[in-house]
DNA sequence: TGGGATAGCATGGGAATCCATGGGAAGTCA
DNA sequence: TGACTTCCCATGGATTCCCATGCTATCCCA
């Protein structure tokens, strides 16, 4: 299965169109539904993205780990799906950006699809690149490494 | 399978009629039922809302769990199964909401769908925004997180 | 090794379709 | 017959589909 990996910057477009990078494309090429699902971050004025597979996991473990009733599922399903939108690819690889997606990161004509791995984000690319200095910076001082790991 | 994700902002018109959001149709469309089966929430001052397979899954796990003539079980069937009810969807993929689920989420005219995963709820406008945010406090202050571990 | 051809990709605009919403007519139950 | 319900059609606006274009990177062949 696909990484999303490095950045890419692209135009959006006046009707809020942005071409998803080709090599995210590729990523989920293999999944039944081509598209992408988005939210806003708690954490940071960007916008979070992963494929579906990745989202029906979440639902999945959600039902192992919690009541169907409970506070905790539905508080957690009202911030992680509530808030979460299913966009899907036009035949060019592009995606529609919902206006208060827009809004909320601050986004102008241009956005910068940072590759994470497991899921990638979007930002302004003035925002990220302030970012991408303050990640470095942390990571080195605080000697932040990747746990060991197993084998596959 | 398809998740119930976003929220959506729909109008009740004077019949009570509410368009249920697309995405969420599509979810439902390899069902043999066409429509949702609703029912009040237990905790919340909302209304919930599932696929009649989903609601046929909910039967099967209750029978599981609980001797059949057991308190526990009809009491729970009797509020999840008596007071829940089956709304098919018109040709225009409306449905018709009661008027004693209309008094009892202080529906007026306008409803918010909001997407949980496997089911969703329906709020007024208004009461939801403010579930939005003690869910949202709720999940960052409790430290809410789904187990380590995001893979397919 | 250099230059032209080709294919993939990002971008743009216009047109057709879908969707939410409204009202009215026909049917049904008391 | 009256009220309520279910079906059917109309409409405007938003969204998605479809076609066109330029750029760039790669490939091929001389």
């Amino acid at each position: 299965m696909g990484l999303f990996l490095s950045t890419f910057i692209n135009r959006v477009d006046k009707k809020g169109r942005v071409s998803v990078p080709a090599p995210f494309r590729a990523a989920l090429a293999h999944e039944s539904y081509q598209g992408v699902v988005l939210f806003p971050s708690y954490t940071q004025k960007a916008l979070e993205g992963v494929g579906m597979a990745a989202m029906e996991n979440m639902g999945a473990r959600m039902d192992s780990q919690f009541a169907f009733f409970s506070d905790d599922h539905d508080e957690l399903a009202t911030v992680l799906f509530g808030e979460s939108v299913q966009l899907n690819f036009d035949e060019n690889g592009r995606i529609i950006l919902p206006q208060n997606f827009i809004d909320f990161a601050g986004i102008d004509d241009q956005v910068a699809f940072v590759g994470l791995g497991q899921k990638f984000q979007i930002w302004t690319p003035k925002e990220f690149e302030s970012r991408k200095n303050i990640a470095r910076n942390s990571v080195t001082s605080k000697k932040v490494t990747l746990p060991k790991g197993v084998e596959s």
